[in-house]
DNA sequence: TGTACATCAGTGAACGCGCGTTCACTGATGTAC
DNA sequence: TGTACATCAGTGAACGCGCGTTCACTGATGTAC
């Protein structure tokens, strides 16, 4: 818990092989999915026996949420260090593309189909707010000139998801709605759903967000 | 084939059973998942051995595509039924809402996160633009009053996935727009990431829907 | 209507595979005196 | 610096499970005469 300092040569090593675990939970998760993550074939590429991996977790479960939290981390600290060196919301917007293009299912992990018989625990929720509180920041920063909506009379009575942010309705409802817009066209280029329809998926996502923001 | 008529008692039994096979993998799907749906299962549950279902489809992956194939018509089917009898844009967009909430695995098999392992014939692509042609018709009725975008120039060349539809670039782009935008709504309430944040999906649904229609 | 034959649905055994997970153990690494 | 002990990483065997798929077969259903 409150253990950051003086780690021991062994602490270390468990650290050091957790996170070798994870590099390579992340390759088979590129090439065959959430779903097919089995810890056996993990230690096999390491040149382990199965049971070893059960020292540093406890069991698939354990390691798919790490996986989730690492994920949901990096996405957080990447559009975060964006924001703070300046980023407008098109930036912020692109930077999203490239995380999640980065790797695939990476970003699937998070914001596509859930992973079947994997329940995550209550606290990921949590975690999963830090990215949206980014671009809540993004979009209070900007003057809204757009009427208000009903939904947004209805969004303000159902806050429970913005934290506790100061920004009005209508600027949470945008951001919400950047969110999905986002998610829209980048989910279905990931899922490959664009392939073969012959159009360039960049230049879609430009528009839409060009549409989203020009208003 | 060209076999439509004159089915043998034999040949109406294999129907039926093939049938059966579906409805149980259908049943498997909304519970686990598409990537676990096994043969073997649906077997037992329907009180067979495993190697009957060899009778009526070759494999898993025959299955899988004749369950993909399925969904797409049952969409298109779904959504031509309802523009038949009037439906406007509005209309489609909860149409296929409805659709989806029906039964969520099954949107999220041909919209969202591929299986893992399972690779998709050429021809799917072809049926899953059943359901696009219908929005294009849709959005062709509609007369557009927006200026053009640099997208829609792009569109113009790239038209691959319109199936030779007569309606301009812009009226293309609105309809791809269309879609990628209730796509981004509706998967992610499906993924069930909107559960916890507070705030109704439907009336987030209608909100986007109503932001995409009144410009 | 009755018999002889062909078709074909479904079975059970088998193959080889990989999975998650437990357990008792060996042997290396670190700690205390 | 050296010895005695404790800690703990990793192994190999084992358990029970389910998977996809093949094969030779039984027995019921349909067909031809």
């Amino acid at each position: 818990m409150a253990e950051t300092a003086a780690k021991t040569p062994r602490e270390r090593y468990r650290a050091q092989v957790r996170a070798e675990i994870k590099e390579h939970a992340w390759e088979q998760i590129a090439t065959t999915g959430a779903s097919a993550l089995s810890l056996n074939a993990i230690a096999k590429q390491m040149g382990m026996s199965g049971p070893a991996l059960y020292r540093y977790y406890a069991g698939r479960d354990e390691l798919i949420t790490e996986l989730i939290r690492d994920a949901y981390r990096s996405l957080a600290d990447t559009l975060r260090s964006a924001a703070a060196a300046g980023a407008d919301l098109a930036t912020l917007a692109h930077t999203l593309r490239a995380w999640a293009l980065e790797d695939p299912q990476r970003y699937l992990l998070i914001y596509g189909t859930p992973v079947p018989g994997y329940h995550a625990p209550a606290d990921i929720t949590l975690i999963s707010s830090e990215a949206m509180a980014v671009l809540l920041d993004a979009w209070a920063a900007r003057p809204s000139n757009r009427p208000a909506t009903p939904f947004d009379a209805h969004l303000a009575d159902h806050l429970d998801w913005a934290g506790g942010h100061p920004a009005p309705p209508a600027t949470l409802h945008r951001a919400l709605s950047f969110w999905t817009r986002l998610h829209g066209v980048l989910s279905l280029e990931l899922a490959g759903h664009f392939t073969g329809m012959g159009f360039d998926p960049a230049l879609l996502f430009a528009a839409e967000l060009d549409d989203l923001l020009t208003r």
